[in-house]
DNA sequence: ACTTAAAGGAAAATTATTTTCCTTTAATAA
DNA sequence: TTATTAAAGGAAAATAATTTTCCTTTAAGT
């Protein structure tokens, strides 16, 4: 059981019940967009605000606590910022999965074939997840 | 000099001056979001209207003529469609290239390591241009 | 040239996100 | 503990982004 308590405080973020509530959703759910948190939250607090959710996203997203990952053809995710990993998203039900890819090779070949100096890299592969092959 | 009015055409999009043009500005810039093609569109025709260029770049993408390319911590660009290709985007700048890489390696990993069925790779590579390095 | 379905433009509507402003609360020090 | 205060929450307003509506214009095919 991970103590969401003294993870936030470790980011320097205040610890408040709304907070405690998204980072648990988070690691429960390992991805979700700003509509899946605010439905979520508003269970737990039946008044809570969506620029709550905005605020705080946001807020942890500026310490490096959260990250947003952009997907094409969908409104973007969230998740705890692990290390660097690919997504697994499949195009019929939307299901997202992390995968440790080794992508050396890729980033060899993008350094010698280009003047850049590459320091982050960004997969999203698509696909059907086992359960929409059927 | 590509015949932009019969590429229109061959996707079954009706030829327009306004479609014309934003096909020129795309193979001229290579990628633009929605506020630089309006900018530029602007310039030929002084009461163009956003909503045009929602409609059109949306239209385009129906098609499979134009897609969108989602970019980390920016607002998305669009693009003519071709082969299937990596972007390198530079912090600094903005500026955004395309790469071929060969990806086959990274995709049977992901294969092996997944249940997932692959069909569709999205790579993303941030760093500095060489512009950008001084 | 004539007809018509589709595209353009202006404005309104909708959706997404951020900001404001006031109230409440977490952190901390007495 | 209680008192202080800076930050967070919530409601509503403001702003930004995108889509839709509705009427006029125009491209495409007789």
């Amino acid at each position: 059981m991970t103590n969401y308590t003294s993870l936030l405080k470790d980011y320097n973020l205040k610890v408040t019940p709304q907070r405690v509530a998204i980072v648990e959703e988070l690691s429960l759910n390992g991805h979700m967009n700003i509509d899946d948190l605010y439905k979520k939250l508003l269970a737990k607090f039946p008044s809570i605000s969506l620029a709550t959710i905005y605020k705080n996203v946001n807020a942890m997203i500026e310490k490096v606590f959260l990250s947003e990952v952009k997907i094409p053809n969908t409104k973007s995710v969230f998740e705890l910022v692990k290390n660097e990993h690919a997504h697994l998203v499949c195009s019929s039900c939307g299901s997202i999965e992390d995968i440790n890819l080794n992508v050396q090779s890729v980033l060899e070949e993008a350094s010698q074939a280009s003047a850049f100096t590459i320091d982050s890299t960004n997969l999203v592969l698509g696909g059907l997840c086992p359960n929409c092959k059927k």
